[in-house]
DNA sequence: AGTTAAGCGAGACGGTACGTCGTGTCTTGTG
DNA sequence: CACAAGACACGACGTACCGTCTCGCTTAACT
C-alpha cells in the first residue's frame, strides 16, 4: 500500500497518482486506503517518512563546516525532479486541510531536527552567540533551498549551498569576534 | 473576468475556485476564459499582476534598515490567510506545467525587483561586499518567508522579519568593517 | 436477529436495511447471519413468516360472502406503507436468484392457503362449478390487489375488495343460476 | 444512450445494468445520463416506451372475445424471461422514489389505453352493465397476469388466458341477461 | 441597407477522479 | 470452539471539474 504509492511517486509524479491507481496497484480496494489515510497527500507524506531516510549529521568540530556539510547534502537531494515535486504539492494541499497541515507540520520537525541540532551544538560550544534564533535561522536555510528549487529556478549545486550557508553562519575564519559578541 | 476571479479569491481561495463558477460569476462562458488563459491559474497569476502592487521600495540610506523595513512590509502581506494560500497552489501546479513555470518565474522575477534594488544600491554604496551574492541572498530572504508561512507555520511578525533581515545583512552598527572587507 | 431484522423493517423499511445495519442491532456478526440466510432478502422472509400471522378463515355458509370478509381483509393488510414495500423487493429480487425464487413461492403458497380453503369449501358444496379453476381465482384476488398497490396507484377500500370479489365468485343474491349451470 | 441500455436489458438483464456500463456502451459520459434520467430505473422506463410496442386492439364484434384475444396476446409477452424482469424491478424500485413511482403510473397508465378501450367499447354496446368497474377489471386482468409470473410461478399459457378472461368478461353465451339487467 | 462574418453566452458533452456505501468473505481475539 | 468485531476486495454509486464542442444571437464591417 505505501509501498505501492511510493513507487508511484517514482514513475508518474504526484500529479499522476488517483486513489483508484494507488488501490489498483496496491490490490487494495479504495475503501482500505481511505480506512488509514483521509486523502492521498496524507499517504504521501507516509511514503516519505518511510522512505525518505533523515540525512546524516555531520560533526566536524566546527558549526560551519557542518552546516556547510549538510546544506551539500540536502542540495543533492533536491536534483531528482520527480521526487521533490512532492513537497510543493503537500504543502499547497495543506493551506486547505487542517489535518493535513498538522501531519506536515509533524513531518517537517521531524525532518528539521539534524540541522537543529547542528545549531543547538555551535551555540553550545560558543561558536554561534548564546540567543542565536535557531528557528529562524532553520527557516532561512531550507526556505532558501525550497525557494531557489520552486521560484527563482536557480540551480542548487555544492557551490550555492555553500554560499547560503556562509550567509547563515559566517565562517569564523580569521577569529571574527563580531558574531559572538552582540 | 479577472476582475471576477480576484472578488473569488478573497471569497473562496484557491480551492475554492473553478472555472465555471469564474465563468458564471464573470458572466461569460468558459470557452472565452480558455480563449486567453490556458488554466485558472495563469488567470491567477493575471490576477496577482494585476490587483498586488509592488511593495515600495524605502531608501534610508541604510541598506540594512532598508531591507529590515521591506522585511516587516512583505511579512504584513503574509498575514492574509485567504490570499497567501494561492501562492503555494501556483507552485505546486507549476511543477507539472511548463508554461505555467514560465508564467510564475516571470512574475517571481518582477517582484523581486525592489528587493534586488536594495541589495544592489548596498553593493554600490559599498555597504556590502562587491562579491555579495544577491541571488542567494532573495532566495534566503523570500525563501525564509515562504517556509515559515508554510512549513514551520510560525508567526510572522515584525520582529522575525528584522530578525531575518539581521542575519541576511548585518548591521553595521558599531562600524566593523568585518563584512566590508573579507 | 430475525426480531431485529423484524424492527428494522419496520423503522426504515426494506430499501434501508443493510445486512451490517442487521448486524450491529442484533448484536451479532454478519458472518453469523449468513451462515443462516444467505441474503437479506431470505431473512426477510424468514420475517415474514414469524412476524406476520396468516388471515383468519371465515365461515359463513357463502362463499361469496367468505370470499368478500377475505378480501376486506386483506385490503387493510395493505394500508401500511412501510410493510407492503417488502414484497415488491423480494419479488423483484427473486428474479435473479433462484434459491430466494423457492423460498418466495413457498412462502407464498403457504399464505395462500386460507383462500383456497375457502374456494374449495365453495366447490364442494357447490356454490362453485365443479371445474372452477381455483389457481387462477387466487391469481386474480392476489394479483389484483398486488397490482393495485403497485401500479394503478388506486386506492384498496374495503369497496374496492368488495367489488373485486363480486367479479370472482358472483353473487348468488337472487338465486342466479347461471353460475352454476355453464 | 436508450439504445444501448436496451440492448443491456437484452444482454444482462435487469440486474447486470450499472451506470459505469451504460455510459461505456453508449460512448456516453455517466454525468450526461444523469442530466437526463435520475437513474437507471427511469432509464430503462424511457426504453420501455421506446422499444415496447403497444399491444394492438382487436376489435371482433364480441368484448368477451376481444378481451381473450387481448389477454392471449399479453401472455405471449410475458414469455421472455430477461425483458420481463425488468418490470418487477422497476416497481420495487418505485416504492423508495416518488418521481420514479409518478414515471412507472404515467408509463403503465398507457400501457393500460388498448384494453380499457376494448372494455369502454363493451359498455358502450351494452355488452357490459354501465356501471361496470373498468378500473378493477384491469386491475384484475393486469394483476393476475403479473401475479402469476411472479408469485405463483404458474404457466401463461393461452388457456390460462382464456380462462382469466372469462372469469372478466363472462361470455354472453346464451344470451344471459342477468349480467346485462342488474 | 443588407449581408456576412466574427465573437460571444450558454451550456451540453466525454472524461477522470472523487469519496462513500453495501456485499459477502475471511481473520483475529475473547469468553 | 463459537462467535463479535471488524478488516478486506470488489464494484456501483452520484458528484465535481476539466477542457472541448456546438449552438444561436448579437454586433460590426463590408458589400
Amino acid at each position: 500500500m505505501v509501498a505501492a504509492a511510493a513507487r508511484l511517486v517514482g514513475e508518474v509524479g504526484m500529479a499522476g497518482i488517483s486513489m483508484d491507481l494507488v488501490a489498483q496497484r496496491a490490490g487494495v480496494s479504495k475503501a482500505t486506503i481511505y480506512r488509514r489515510w483521509a486523502s492521498k497527500e496524507e499517504l504521501v507524506i507516509e511514503v516519505m517518512r518511510r522512505f525518505v531516510e533523515p540525512t546524516a549529521a555531520p560533526d566536524t568540530g566546527s558549526v560551519a563546516e557542518d552546516v556547510r556539510q549538510f546544506a551539500v547534502a540536502l542540495a543533492q537531494r533536491f536534483a531528482h525532479q520527480r521526487k521533490s515535486d512532492v513537497l510543493p504539492h503537500l504543502v499547497a494541499a495543506a493551506c486547505y486541510d487542517e489535518s493535513l497541515r498538522a501531519a506536515l507540520d509533524h513531518y517537517s520537525r521531524s525532518r528539521q531536527s539534524t540541522i537543529r541540532e547542528i545549531l543547538r551544538r555551535g551555540v553550545r560550544r560558543g561558536e554561534l552567540p548564546a540567543d542565536y534564533d535557531i528557528d529562524v535561522a532553520v527557516d532561512m536555510l531550507l526556505g532558501a533551498f525550497l525557494y531557489r528549487r520552486l521560484m527563482s529556478g536557480g540551480s542548487l549545486s555544492a557551490d550555492v549551498a555553500a554560499r547560503i550557508s556562509a550567509i547563515l553562519v559566517p565562517a569564523p575564519s580569521t577569529a571574527d569576534p563580531s558574531v559572538r559578541r552582540r
